[in-house]
RNA sequence: GGGCCGGUAGCUUAGCGGUAGAGCGCCUCCCUUACAAGGAGGAGGUCACAGGUUCGAUCCCUGUCCGGCCCACCA
């Protein structure tokens, strides 16, 4: 005897292991190429440390996809892999042993903390591909078939791009405004910076001119890094200041003069109308003094301290600085105003801390040319969003792309294939002493005369002057900058594999809108431009899992759900159903653990319907003798409906919307087939003559659901089909090798339904009664199915024992117009009047109440459709049927009423 | 400063042009031999607000108010 509530565990653990031995995630290059490939790329999960709910969210919906079109017979293939997470990466590592040794990764060295990493890597990467397998995720862990974003093939992969951009001038090297984070001592692309608006202040401070006379004030939020202002400048036509532009200030704390300056980019309207220019460390000040050809004074340097400043400040942290340059000016009386202000603090999407533009040679990306194929391909549904809310984010971006910054001055990542010849580059090599004592590579300077040579290994020698002391350079590539050719590099582009070949481009990508041009945009780029054709055909946009709150899951707010922690305590599909429930397409989910109890108890449910079927099942497991014989209105019905939620099921699908599938087939199994299916069967069950038939049905219906429910729920599906598979002819040996159910347009059949519905209204209302006089089932009741209408009668008559059964009736008659029996109870629905002789159990003054609030509600029915009826416009343009439809409603309304009246005169009448 | 997405029952939400659905919670009854993680029934909603289009609007359009998010060099 099975256990009579579901137990996931063994279930689970029995399946994921066999589901690896059997290598049924494998796929191959088929011989017929004529077979479609279904292709889903894994955004791969950065080994940074455990999955979160978002990837437990992202990769069943994946998961979904990909079962869900082996089933359909397409060859589909989802490719792991894990991303070496650059930065990320390196600061957990830089915690880590922060935390555990006391030590910088400048104590361990470049070589051995890389060599770390690799270590970390091997470690975490192989708990993220476990946790992958414990999630139901079909994929192929097989090493071979794992990838890694920095493992030797896609280090060549990168190298090419790297390569081939540059032969096509789009990679080149240049002296910018860079986004610089001081804790990762490194240079961020523009949109890895975050914006966070903070309290602050403005401060105004006076700059005399020259001669010590008069001046102007300047607002600014950085007092500190006036100490690099090399002008001052105003609006054209600002006339408070027209007579100053051209004239000499004298900046204060220090002994420069600076010119005034006039730029149309200053609002005369904010603060006092006079900026402060500071080329060297804001964005928008750095391109004024472009334009007028300002110096560029440094005053903050890579660590946040101040440099190039009177010797009070040199070597201050920045913030420092601040207090001392405002107390400073304070002091000597040029601070004029300070005033309350929120301005946009950029903070380092990777650590949080404040980032410091900063003027720096970097490696750039030229991305305008990149970008219009890409925003091509979105504007003619080459590349197609899901929900399509999500394209014009993308288009804008696309449509005011910044050129984008590569380099990264860390140690974890692909190293910048370039090298340099020690006697050619001379002073463009800037060395420093490394912890060891050893003289390390630092930077590299054009300016200086650093000579590239782009190479994936170390040149022999040096193609300039034959030398044999070349070096590379120290920077590694952006993290992006490999993640974007991900979706060919995993088939080992550029090489023309059958693979790359074969699966190329993919069919679909999942992911969250936080990536939309770090990584999407960035992957359709590269594709067009070095595959030669877009990375998917359809991008599926899933949401953020939020805590119930609203509130993102972050560490430290503490809120964060460990998804295998759900996993044991609900089961792996149960948490799967939930969050595929939920993810209606591009919405945030709202995580309440609640929720995932509701899918539990739907696997209880599904499992229970097996359970019953199974001890009803013959023990041997001979087939049964299929195919159905749908011998009764039940069978039809049930029939009919499993072929069209079906047809449903599909239809979500291919419209990526796994929620309306996962629902409907919720609905479906529980409110349809156990609900009514299964009660009306067990009599039929307990008849030798009939059993057979009925168990086909069963075995048929649930057999189909379980497919149809594979993708969303593997294990309970899996499981449970087993056991059901040798009595429906299936010659499958896992789901994944069956076929997803498909509409038998045959089965449909709507007069089943509304005759099923007939009997289903009859049920409620007569159930209605006995719980309203809290009749129990052992008290056999009977009721009596009165009608004036002999048509609607005749099709309701050789089901009575439907709903004698249902509603647990002794007896049901029925008749033309029969009388109100005495002492009985009415109800009324559709063309049936309903009466259950309750003598002595009926309270007429309950009664009486009921009676007249259905009476009530009819009123404001037929008041409504009068009303509409009564309208010579609705008469002449609704639709014909649309009138027909009120029509039928106001009659039957009407109908009911005289019946309810009937009985209200009888009560009244004793 | 632009833009996007929401505001539907106590909570979380589906629907998106023809009588408002679900899950959880709540109330009543039932341990009926698949399931109490269950069954039956019930209460609970002027679908944020104001206009407009339409025979008809929760659904389409415009505006307003509230959330949330993204982008942007106003110091």
């Amino acid at each position: 005897m099975l256990p009579k509530s579901y137990e996931p565990k063994p279930i689970e653990e029995k399946f994921t292991s066999l589901w690896q031995e059997r290598r049924l995630f494998i796929s191959a290059v088929p011989e017929d190429k004529s077979k479609k490939s279904y292709v889903v790329v894994i955004p791969p999960p950065n080994i940074t440390g455990a999955l979160h709910m978002g990837h437990a969210l992202n990769n069943t919906l994946q998961d979904a996809f990909i079962r869900y079109h082996r089933m359909t017979g397409r060859e589909a293939y989802w490719v792991p892999g894990t991303d070496h997470g650059g930065i990320a990466t390196q600061n957990v590592l830089e915690k880590k042993i922060a935390k555990e040794r006391h030590i910088h990764r400048r104590d361990l060295g470049r070589e051995k903390f890389v060599a770390e990493l690799w270590a970390w890597y091997r470690e975490c990467g192989g708990t993220i591909l476990n946790q992958l397998s414990k999630l139901g995720c079909a994929l192929d862990f097989s090493p071979e078939n794992v990838r890694f974003t920095m493992d030797a093939r896609r280090a060549k992969s990168v190298y090419e791009e790297f390569h081939r951009l540059w032969d096509k001038r789009l990679i080149y090297r240049g002296e910018r405004m860079i986004n610089w984070c001081v804790r990762c001592e490194t240079a961020l692309s523009d949109i890895e910076v975050e914006h966070e608006s903070a309290s602050s202040k403005l401060w105004h401070i006076h700059y005399p001119l020259e001669d010590g006379s008069q001046g102007l004030t300047v607002a600014t939020t950085r007092p500190e890094t006036m100490l690099g202002d090399t002008a001052v400048a105003v609006n054209p036509k600002d006339e408070r200041y027209t007579k100053l532009v051209g004239k000499k200030l004298r900046l204060p704390l220090t002994d420069r003069v600076i010119p005034i300056i006039a730029d149309d980019e200053v609002d005369a309207a904010f603060g006092t109308g006079a900026v402060k220019v500071t080329p060297a460390h804001d964005p928008a000040d750095y391109e004024i003094g472009r334009r007028h050809s300002l110096p560029i004074i440094p005053v903050i340097d890579f660590h946040g301290k101040m440099q190039n400043v009177p010797a009070k400040y040199q070597g201050m942290d920045r913030n420092a600085a601040r207090q001392a340059v405002v107390a400073d000016l304070k002091e000597a009386g040029f601070l004029r105003k300070e005033e309350p202000y929120t301005n946009a603090v950029s903070t380092c999407y990777r650590c949080n801390q404040s980032i410091e533009p900063l003027v720096s040679e970097q490696w750039f990306v030229k991305m305008k040319d990149l970008a219009a194929p890409a925003i091509n391909a979105a504007e003619t549904g080459r590349v197609k969003f899901h929900p399509e809310s999500w394209k014009k984010p993308y288009l804008d971006w696309l449509s005011n792309i910044q050129d984008w910054c590569i380099s990264r001055q860390i140690w974890w990542g692909h190293r910048i294939p370039v090298w340099y010849c020690a006697k050619c580059s001379g002073d463009g090599l800037i060395y420093a002493a490394a912890k060891n004592g050893e003289k390390e590579l630092v930077r590299i300077s054009f300016k200086d005369g650093a000579k590239p040579v782009v190479a994936f290994d170390k040149p022999a020698k040096c193609p300039l002057c034959g030398g044999a002391d070349l070096v590379q350079d120290p920077d590694v590539l952006d993290t992006w900058f490999s993640s974007a050719l991900w979706p060919f590099s995993v088939f080992g582009w550029p090489e023309k594999t059958k693979e790359l070949e074969y699966y190329y481009p993919t069919s679909l990508l999942v992911t969250g809108y936080e990536i939309l041009h770090l990584w999407v945009a960035r992957m359709v780029m590269m594709g067009i431009e070095l595959a030669g054709d877009v990375p998917f055909s359809d991008v599926c946009i899933n949401g953020i899992v939020r805590d119930k709150h609203g509130k993102k899951m972050s560490k430290s707010l503490g809120n964060v759900i460990d998804p295998l922690d759900l996993t044991a305590k609900y089961g792996t599909d149960a948490v799967r159903f939930g969050l595929i429930t939920q993810a209606v397409p591009g919405r945030d989910i709202m995580f309440a653990e609640e929720s995932i109890t509701g899918s539990r108890n739907f696997c209880n449910k599904i499992y229970n319907a097996a359970r019953f079927l199974q001890m009803n099942l013959p023990p041997d497991a001979r087939e049964l003798k299929l195919p159905l014989k749908p011998e009764n209105l039940a069978d039809r019905w049930i029939l009919h409906r499993y072929n069209t939620v079906v047809r449903l099921a599909r239809h979500a699908m291919t419209e990526h919307d796994p929620a309306a599938a996962a629902q409907a087939l919720y609905h479906f199994l529980w409110d349809e087939y156990c609900d009514w299916y299964v009660e009306l069967a067990k009599p039929r069950l307990q008849n030798e003559a009939e059993k057979d038939a009925a168990l086909a049905v069963l075995a048929h219906v649930l057999y189909g659901t379980l497919k149809a429910l594979h993708p969303f729920m593997p294990f309970i599906t899996e499981e449970l089909a087993s056991a059901l598979r040798p009595h429906t002819g299936s010659k499958a040996e896992f789901l994944l090798q069956d076929e997803y159910p498909q509409q038998d347009k045959t089965r449909c059949d709507e007069d089943a339904a509304s005759e099923m519905e007939a009997v289903m209204g009859v049920t409620v209302a007569l159930r209605t009664i006995r719980s309203q006089y809290s009749v129990p089932p052992a008290l056999k009741a009977r009721a009596i199915i009165s009608s004036r209408n002999a048509g609607a009668l005749s099709v309701l008559s050789p089901r009575l024992d439907y709903v004698r059964l249902l509603a647990k009736l002794e007896a049901v008659e029925t008749g033309v117009d029969i009388p109100k029996p005495r002492g009985s109870a009415t109800a009324v629905s559709g063309d049936f009047t309903l009466y259950m002789p309750l003598e002595g159990i009926i309270d007429f003054a309950k009664e009486r109440v009921r009676l007249d609030k259905e009476f009530e509600k009819l009123v404001k029915e037929e008041v409504q459709c009068k009303a509409r009826l009564a309208d010579a416009n609705f008469r002449a343009r609704a639709p014909k049927e649309e009138v027909c439809r009120i029509e039928q409603r106001l009659a039957e309304a009407a109908a009911k009423m005289e019946s309810i009246k009937a009985s209200l005169a009888d009560i009244a009448n004793g």
